[in-house]
DNA sequence: TGTACATCAGTGAACGCGCGTTCACTGATGTAC
DNA sequence: TGTACATCAGTGAACGCGCGTTCACTGATGTAC
């Protein structure tokens, strides 16, 4: 019998299993609330516990938002990276659209974790001293890259008398998509950066509400953004 | 002699200049602090004043908040409409350049400014019932759409099989824009609000530092991003 | 011109709140012989 | 199998903080006769 491994083993299961609850508690306060009511007491009273038994599992609060923004971070890299592979054999417009709606779809689901990461985060918190942006936030960039590098072949013309150079990009990023896409020249790291910002613009509008004052169909917009994307890459449309 | 006059124009002066001061400080307590720091008691420290002395000025806190964020607003719309008026006898594309790097510039100059009215404005802040947007954020929209009415008559083409109708946008806005641009059809619009979202989405991605951390030469990809711009448009460029 | 009154900007103390964090502790769970 | 000890999750009270807001007030400025 493993009992002695196993009575062990149910320690490190509870701890765990708090950990994950004190998240998750954390999480749907941020929902309902937004960032700001993230709070060591507010997650304590929703579990019934003191506010300093989290202590036990998280050094400080600003180790907790950190932990949680990597969290919330992971879950979109996740969803878009996931839309991107089940695509995999579609044309390059098709995974356009699809890795679009679903990075849009994720953001009108989790408004709040949107805030949380690319907005003001949480008042008051201040971001490791390293600083430096989560892995989930390189493997969106690199996601981004992937829809350029697909587009490339039809958009290279757009980027003729293109002026970038690999000295504009950020080594790290780089050092991710050099190697996965070892053709592309730095022009189509410029375009990825910009889809992102197509995509951006529209989808924070739209979460942070100011969009929904000027039309009734954000939807409607978003749909016709993609298809002028494409349209302007030069992708050929299958519908 | 006037002097009556003159001395109870004297109190009225002495209190918007105290107005005018409050809200300066609550400006530059948000520019080095971000907009959680506008606190009536930081206000007042200042100031040199006790926190309860504002309260002659403004009703409550969210009071003095809405009164910032349309005074912010208002600056913005003020800089891109100047910017519109003083290139009224260049090209469509210069202009829609200038337009788009007043933008910009603002908001680099102004990154708290540019958080409170786009982003979480503060922290338990909750806006007037009415909840109507500020006028200055229906000035933007209009300015966006005499950019659109611009590329008009080039970039129809590409909305050739489009779905708008006037029923998609806020009658408020339409309002303002269909007399200014009579002849415009709904999907002029939509262009109108999809420049929108790309320029929102560089620029409130450098604002928040996201931009940053992946590439040295934000101003460069900003500039792209105008060309292609442009070139989508297919407005003749004149460089 | 002088006096009595009204206005009103600002004071100073206090309220209750929720927060992050610290401290000394208790009591149940698991471990070693 | 039973007993003595170690671990450690969680308690409960307290700290100091800054906040928005209220209250009764003071004292200077302007007004009316």
């Amino acid at each position: 019998m493993a009992d002695t491994g196993s009575s062990k083993g149910r320690r490190e299961r509870l701890r765990a299993e708090t950990t994950a609850e004190i998240k998750d508690v954390a999480l749907a306060l941020m929902a309902s609330g937004g960032p700001d009511a993230i709070t060591l007491r507010a997650i304590a009273r929703e579990m019934g516990m003191t506010a300093n038994a989290i202590y036990g599992y998280f050094a400080t609060r600003d180790d907790l938002i950190t932990t949680l923004i990597n969290d919330v971070y992971t879950a979109l890299a996740d969803a878009v990276d996931s839309s991107w592979e089940a695509t995999s054999d579609e044309s390059p417009a098709a995974r356009i659209h699809a890795w679009s709606r679903t990075f849009r779809n994720w953001a009108l689901a989790n408004p709040q974790g949107f805030r949380l990461i690319y907005g003001d985060p949480v008042a008051g918190y201040h971001s490791p001293e390293g600083g430096a942006a989560p892995d989930a936030a390189r493997r969106v960039c690199t996601g981004l890259t992937a829809l350029a590098a697909a587009a490339w072949p039809h958009a290279e013309r757009l980027y003729e008398g293109s002026e970038f150079a690999w000295s504009d990009f950020d080594a790290g990023l780089l050092g991710k998509v050099r190697p996965a896409f070892p053709e592309l020249p730095p022009a189509a790291v410029a375009l990825a950066l910009r889809i992102w910002g197509h995509l951006h613009g529209l989808v924070s509008l739209e979460v942070y509400g100011h969009l929904r004052t000027q039309t009734a169909s954000p939807d409607k917009l978003f749909q016709e953004e993609l298809a002028q994307l494409v349209r302007m890459l030069g992708l050929p449309q299958q519908r």
